[in-house]
DNA sequence: AGAAATAGTTAGCTTTGCTAACTAATATGA
DNA sequence: TCATATTAGTTAGCAAAGCTAACTATTTCT
């Protein structure tokens, strides 16, 4: 599996763009599945910690808004606030004007989770990243602002 | 949303670890709902092909072998191999000394389409990729080596 | 030979995603 | 104004992917 890659860094020229995707879409499905068995710990899955974390940073926000800040069709979305509302971590109320959206706003609750999550979240990556030298770190940090960009082309 | 950071790239020293785990995370569902989508316009979902692909590059293996690799439990691989194998993409035989084990190997069929599947996943992620800079395929090139590498310690 | 371990499957549950079809409310325009 | 469009959100129903528990069939170990 060795990989031709000079010392320096630069990645061979020609099918360079596809092998990036290919690891770039590969690693993150890897990193889903184990971040998954730990979200599952504290009760929030990626799905719902990801939005319950746009409601807290966003919101208040209206469900439409919300989907499509999630990527999300309506309906996902729908099912996903009604399972964080039942755990009462967010919060529903209608428009005052217009009678058909609902807002949605992160309970007290909800914004104490998701902080406590990421608290957890961080010991178990943080473990894993203590591991890594700080400029590794950094090139992660700026990875992880380019892939939103690419993402939201998708 | 302005994010401190010096034009040196250095990030904040504290919660640094945190934060960017919380990108990372985001970024790696994002990134798969929209991947997703190109994924199912010629039929090999994300789970799928990235199972074909490790039979593709380091098969012949055997069932426990490849669920290993992908990080799943032995029930889900022999799902995602029937399916491949339904699809004649993946074929299966016993082994000649211990008769509990079967082999998987991918068909010609299968090679062939994870080649295509790769220049359609190029397509859509290079139109992407060229709006980048080389420098930061490369730190994407790079990131996606870091984060195999802390999915393995999840 | 009998007990324990191993490889894989089956059964059954949950979550997340989708589309299609619906309700209710608002906006348009003849 | 009144009929028609559009828009926001929900419901119903399907499929994929993940899990655990329990099973079968082998192999290995004492």
């Amino acid at each position: 599996m060795k990989r031709e890659r000079s010392p320096g860094g630069r990645a061979p020229r020609g099918a360079a763009a596809g092998e990036v995707a290919d690891r770039i879409h590969s690693a993150a499905i890897h990193l889903l599945r184990g971040l998954r068995r730990q979200d599952d710990k504290w009760g929030l899955s990626a799905p719902r910690l990801s939005a319950l974390s746009v409601v807290v940073f966003a919101g208040p926000i209206t469900l439409g808004e919300l989907a499509r800040a999630e990527q999300v069709r309506p309906p996902t979305m729908t099912r996903l606030v009604q399972a964080l509302e039942s755990q009462r971590l967010v919060a529903r109320s209608p428009d005052a004007g217009d009678k058909r959206v609902t807002w949605i706003k992160a309970t007290p609750r909800g914004r104490r989770l998701l902080m406590k999550g990421r608290k957890e979240r961080v010991r178990a990556l943080t473990s894993r990243l203590a591991s890594l030298e700080h400029s590794q770190i950094e090139t992660l940090d700026e990875a992880a602002r380019l892939l939103e960009i690419v993402a939201r082309g998708l």
